[in-house]
DNA sequence: CCGAGTGTTCGATGAAAATCATACACTCCC
DNA sequence: GGGAGTGTATGATTTTCATCGAACACTCGG
């Protein structure tokens, strides 16, 4: 058939746009996805699996993890084989809130 | 004795420098609290009480709103008489998170 | 010095959120 | 098509947090 390359539901995502800031907060409020936006941030575009990442959890709550972030407007997900690969929405995000993300993500440890 | 107005212990406070990202996001991601912040945009320094936001909780939970956002660099309290008044702490805590609280504050209800 | 007004502390309660273990669905490759 | 790899869904457990009621501390004005 004329298909994609996945038969899985597609992920269900949220546009900046379209979140409201106490969702935003709300999301980076946690320190598990602040690390999964940070490793994000440095790695090129859909070149990350969920399972890639590098957090003291098991899979159900990095799936869960990566529900919230894509309810954030934060995470874009596309299917690529049998993986689930990322995107940081980076112009997105910024364009909504901006100064945020780059608030999170310099995050002087200097303190 | 040369003693200001109050024998009581004086609030701790933080000050922006000193508060991690993570404690400024959480503190902000509470809605009573935003209201509190935006109601103490909206007043002259020093002019409210504690007890003079209209949240709908009770006075104990408020003054726990009120430990948190002290705790967050957020805001700065005083003992005046027998009230405590408060005063957000903008320039402080906008030099260390640029643009955080304008996204609060703005909260473009539009969406 | 008492009483009203104000805010904090404490302990308990309830709700929300993070986490886990298990089972399941899908994709690819042999 | 069977099996390994990957991620999701479900249900239970745990932790965290907001909330409340009641008791307490302090200030001020009669």
């Amino acid at each position: 058939m004329a298909e994609r390359a996945s038969h899985r539901v597609a992920p269900e995502h949220t546009h900046p746009d379209d979140v409201p800031v106490q969702t935003a907060l709300a999301a980076l409020a946690d320190p598990v996805r602040v690390t999964l936006v940070r490793e994000l941030a440095d790695s090129a575009e859909w070149t990350r699996s969920c399972g890639s990442f590098d957090v003291p959890v098991g899979k159900a709550a990095l799936s869960h993890h990566f529900a919230v972030l894509r309810g954030a407007g934060l995470v874009e997900q596309r299917d690529e084989g049998p993986k689930r690969v990322n995107r940081l929405r980076r112009e997105e995000f910024e364009a909504r809130f901006p100064g945020l993300l780059d608030l999170v993500l310099r995050a002087d440890r200097a303190h």
